[in-house]
DNA sequence: AACCGCTTGTGAACGCAGGAACAAAGTCGC
DNA sequence: GCGACTTTGTTCCTGCGTTCACAAGCGGTT
């Protein structure tokens, strides 16, 4: 039954997607959901979203839609949000605050149990709901709280060490934020998040459909004290 | 000659990663380097980079490599990173004050030229160098300092409406963390950043590999000896 | 009870991205 | 001056993701 091979990685990103908007209409009294509204919610192809959902087996009915409540209790099982994921933070500088104190990880599943960072300035300030530990406790408190995923928000040059310290207390999972490619041995989950490359994609992609004609590089007067 | 029909996103993404990693290089007074190095760091594959780079047209020389300041530089003007993109940002929370204070942009060609929240508490707030300005102040601040980027830093409720308020005061381009699917006027990029989505696939593919057989959420051996 | 419309689920084609292998070219050494 | 080595740029191929289009199934209606 929960035999899945395989689902493809993209699915997977478009269905915490499918949840997140599942779990607002099951709030608001919402009985059932076809493809295309859906679809439309999320802001994917109708028919890209019955492929999605057909890695699950079928949970739908035809003729009439798809059942909010059941259709979220089945991604959220898939997805392993049954039980709630430790997570532990290094690095508590601007972002590292930011995704501590942001709510969106909590109602997600996802919680924050040790907090950390190098600088002795940091260590004991209090972010959210939790106090800033010094990078010695780490070892102790991943393996005392069984996390699985570590989130990185350090500047480049220490991310590399703090991975590696993080794959070794034994977290499987790393999100990191700094602008830096990470080695970890197999087994262990690495994944970017490049946030000034996203403004450069949109930048660029803005360049490319931008005004025709317009070669010179001189183009966008300055008329703004820019700098 | 400069006529690049089209180069594919997935691309563009990438040659934002090495125009980072080269311009660390010529800080650090290298001269030339080879496609392997160059791919090595960056976390790609050396004959995906080469065909990356094949995109500008031949910018290497054979049996030597790239020179560095030059490959930079043209990739910089690639990415229209010749003249700096001023933005603005809006809702400035937990999330849009790191944002602000992030020093990751500035270096990257990216400049905040206002921040604006609709609650008078943040109003007046200093954050960074700048201050959070009311949002009746959006469009006179994009039309005056001609900001082609809009981030959206709000909560999910109010996010559609400010991208409205962003494409009419003639913003181009949006960056979206609110965790909505945002519709915006044909002409308008928008890209989609969702931090809960990037932990939730990270927790399905540490699922997926996990150890077979333990269904039980209190799993976890840690005795590592997996790979 | 049978028909009809609506929606899901699936199969196939298209396009794209990724990876490996090969040829061209330039440099260094003799 | 010539040969060999190194590295780029390109080409082919495989696999994946996405999209379109159709058959299957369910509910409501007459």
């Amino acid at each position: 039954m929960q035999s899945r091979p395989r689902i493809p990685e993209a699915t997977v990103a478009r269905l915490a997607v499918y949840l997140r908007v599942l779990t607002g209409l099951v709030d608001s009294g919402r009985g059932t959901i076809s493809s295309g509204e859906l679809a439309a919610a999320a802001g994917v192809n109708p028919a890209g979203l019955r492929k999605d959902l057909s890695h699950l087996g079928p949970c739908g009915t035809r003729g009439v839609g798809y059942e909010v409540s059941t259709l979220r209790d089945r991604i959220a099982a898939v997805l392993g949000m049954e039980t709630a994921h430790a997570c532990v933070l290094v690095g508590i500088g601007n972002l590292g605050s930011a995704l501590a104190g942001y709510g969106g990880f909590g109602n997600r599943g996802f919680e924050f149990v040790g907090l950390f960072d190098a600088s002795p300035a940091r260590v004991g300030q209090r972010v959210g709901d939790l106090l800033v530990r010094p990078m010695e406790e780490l070892d102790a408190v991943v393996t005392g709280t069984r996390a699985t995923i570590g989130v990185i928000a350090t500047p480049a040059e220490v991310a590399q060490p703090v991975c590696d310290r993080l794959t070794a207390a034994g977290v499987r999972s790393i999100l990191n934020f700094a602008p830096v490619a990470l080695s970890a041995p197999a087994g262990v989950g690495v994944r970017q998040v490049d946030l000034s490359v996203e403004l450069q994609v949109l930048a660029f992609l803005d360049k490319q459909r931008g005004v025709p004609g317009q070669t010179t590089p001189a183009a966008l007067a300055p008329a703004g004290g820019m700098a």
